[in-house]
DNA sequence: CCTGTATGTACGGAGCACGAACATACCTTG
DNA sequence: CAAGGTATGTTCGTGCTCCGTACATACAGG
């Protein structure tokens, strides 16, 4: 038994847990997970390279990176032509397609999608699956899923690392459970993580759709190796993924990021939350419909931002006044986002994309515009380079991340 | 000459830094500096309770705590009573007051507070001066300082471990350069870390007022321990510093925390920076003046919010709808901080303190009305408990962790 | 006084990174 | 083509730190 009086604090999940102290034994994973970071940071490195990098003798990486050799994950890649200066070439280090897959989840309102990913951001195989998204019988849900990820584990491929799930709603990310999805009210409560895990028998980690996202770009995408960025999801709905300090931001249980109820017209419109000038209620398509009935566009009420663009490029009367109004209306937002946290770069996701650069260009211009000058930083608005697999491979990273024992 | 072509990229601020691997030299380095932080996170801690709490041997915890005793920065309290089961009595662990002390300056304008810290927190001896706040004579400000410093470095006292200095505007906290003081512009440009640096010969570490407020929170206040809060300054002016994952969040260059001019009511009042609708414009003094001076309450044009709250509670007509007003005010940039990071904890320092229970509560009921049901994370307002020293204690804080390799 | 319990210390053993030296492979120059 | 230079990757003995075990110390309770 331990001693009661001194016992330290009972857990409480907003401290900050105490980090065990590193044993001879727990070098070498710190080290090799390190090691691993500075892969997905750069990219391909050979062994002098890492050891420049990690401050360590190419003996020490030797020892580091051979049992990954060994067991798969990594590979060496063709020599490189040594400099003018000479010497041997150097044999660059990768994650082979071969390693330990991933499985990636991204559930919908009505629909699952999956994929394995390797571990060097390769999606190796896809599926996806329907459910009736009004239905209050989670266990289709869970089968759905399911079953999903039984179309990618064939027998001939290794064993995945672990399950990402990336959930469009409110998450609890310390239990797995989803909190609400607004399209599909039936998935409240469900323990999605949990079921998934109990099932796969692999580890199964959950998040919020935009967060993960961020992830994807942290790991494949435009923030590989940067310390602090945002990626942002503008399209029906609005939502935000940070990462801060090299580190993917979650409050609490996984709250945060949900932007889109942050208050910018404090008299303004009515939000379905209850308050009033939601950024919510001027910068969805939503907003962008109504105005369009307004103004008499056509297909006002199917509007999106590619086809506003398209109109407003035309000259159609009212499409450029209303193109421009609604990249103002969303600089508010990200406005706000960089005066309390700064983080440089907004890596956009979404619908928006479809705006093209004279969206982002004019975006960027209202966002410096309205951010005072400060030496030096410049925020720079850009347009996922993952496309469409953003969050698949998000989702991927999420386990990478967790299951690696890297930054988290 | 190391080879171009797989040289990794050239140094940037904006990218994460690559933790060197651990060696067996630096792992004692690392668990000292994690056992110092559980000392800090919890309070006085027994060799036992250090070993329990960091997952190593009671062995281990001595022979990394025996230094720490040995050069006098930790001492050994009185044994504590063991408990019911028997068993030889612990001695708590705590930082000696003789330990080396910090240099902690609050640079304001007009005049310099300064104090020197001992590593557990105890203010020993304090010392201020004065400065023409309108001088260009950058010279005389870096003398006051100086002087300033002089006068708490006594022969008998060990050196300073290092100097932390707080500013009232903007700083580049990688240069150490003040950018902009509002109310004394001649500061802007000064290199104010490099000149103290070269004349105490210490190392020095400048930073934003509100997050070394923070700062002060999370080593010595209600922060302690804790993964994720915001310490909010309110009062002639808004300002927040962050904790996210137990780290001060600073943006590229230290930038970040200027909440004051995020927007909240896009077609709002100009504000002094151009735009409008500023948080600024509806929650600080100035609002409250204007306001007051409207209502035709007494001392209008120097109304702050003690006087306002007790008018207010002796219902003073007008002055209770202001009170609550302001308060309403206050909540919606406090909303949107919590809607965006969820840090839970809003740790409120400036004259909003003056406020008391009656503001405090009205705060926290309508933030919490504000934001949406979150399961188990309902936020929280409170108020400093380090009252009128949380800046220098804050200041001494960004000495800890940047001195001693703490969790930054 | 003896047993049980808990704290703090001493000592041989093991894991891992380090440094120096070596093998390998490519470049340039005469 | 041979020699010298340069850079990569590997081998091997050394040293640092933590681990497990055992031991000394100190208090409670029967």
């Amino acid at each position: 038994m331990r001693s009661e009086s001194t016992r330290p604090a009972p857990p409480d999940p907003t401290r900050r847990p105490y980090s065990p102290l590193i044993s001879p034994n727990t070098v070498s994973q710190v080290n090799r997970a390190r090691v691993i970071q500075a892969l997905y940071d750069i990219g391909p490195l050979s062994r002098a390279d890492l050891a420049r990098l990690t401050e360590v003798s190419r003996a020490t990486i030797g020892t580091i990176v051979q049992p990954l050799i060994d067991n798969g994950m990594l590979a060496e890649g063709d020599p490189q032509p040594s400099s003018a200066a000479g010497g041997k070439p150097s044999r660059p280090l990768w994650f082979s397609p071969t390693s330990q897959p991933i499985a990636a989840v991204h559930l919908l309102p009505g629909h699952v999608e999956a994929a394995l990913v390797s571990a060097g951001g390769t999606i190796l195989s896809t599926a996806t699956r329907e459910y009736p998204a009004d239905t209050r019988d989670t266990g289709s849900v869970v089968d759905a899923v399911n079953d999903t990820l039984e179309d990618l584990f064939t027998p001939d491929r290794p064993t995945a690392l672990g399950v990402g799930i990336a959930v469009g709603g409110i998450v609890n990310t310390d239990t797995g459970t989803i909190v609400q999805v607004n399209l599909a009210p039936g998935l409240a409560g469900l323990p999605i993580g949990r079921l998934i895990a109990e099932r796969t028998r692999l580890p199964v980690y959950v998040d919020l759709h935009p967060r993960v996202q961020a992830l994807g770009d942290r790991w494949f995408g435009q923030g590989r190796g940067l310390s602090t960025f945002a990626s942002l999801y503008a399209g029906e709905a609005l939502g935000v993924g940070l990462v801060l300090g090299g580190s993917v931001h979650r409050g609490p249980g996984g709250a945060g990021g949900e932007i889109g109820h942050s208050i910018v017209q404090a008299d303004g419109l009515p939000c379905q939350c209850g308050q009033r000038g939601c950024w919510e209620t001027i910068a969805t398509h939503r907003w962008l419909r109504d105005q369009a009935v307004q103004l008499n566009l056509p297909s006002a009420r199917t509007l999106t931002v590619g086809p506003l663009a398209r109109l407003a490029a035309k000259g159609h009367p009212g499409a450029g006044e209303l193109f421009d109004r609604y990249v103002d209306n969303l600089a508010i937002g990200i406005t706000n986002i960089q005066q309390l946290l700064a983080p440089g770069l907004f890596i956009l996701h979404g619908d928006v994309v479809a705006g093209g650069e004279a969206l982002r260009g004019k975006l960027e211009q209202q966002v410096r515009r309205r951010t005072p000058a400060h030496p030096g930083s410049q925020p720079q608005i850009a347009f996922s380079a993952l496309h469409d697999d953003s969050t698949l491979l998000g989702a991927a990273g999420l386990v990478l991340s967790r299951s690696l024992q890297l930054t988290p």
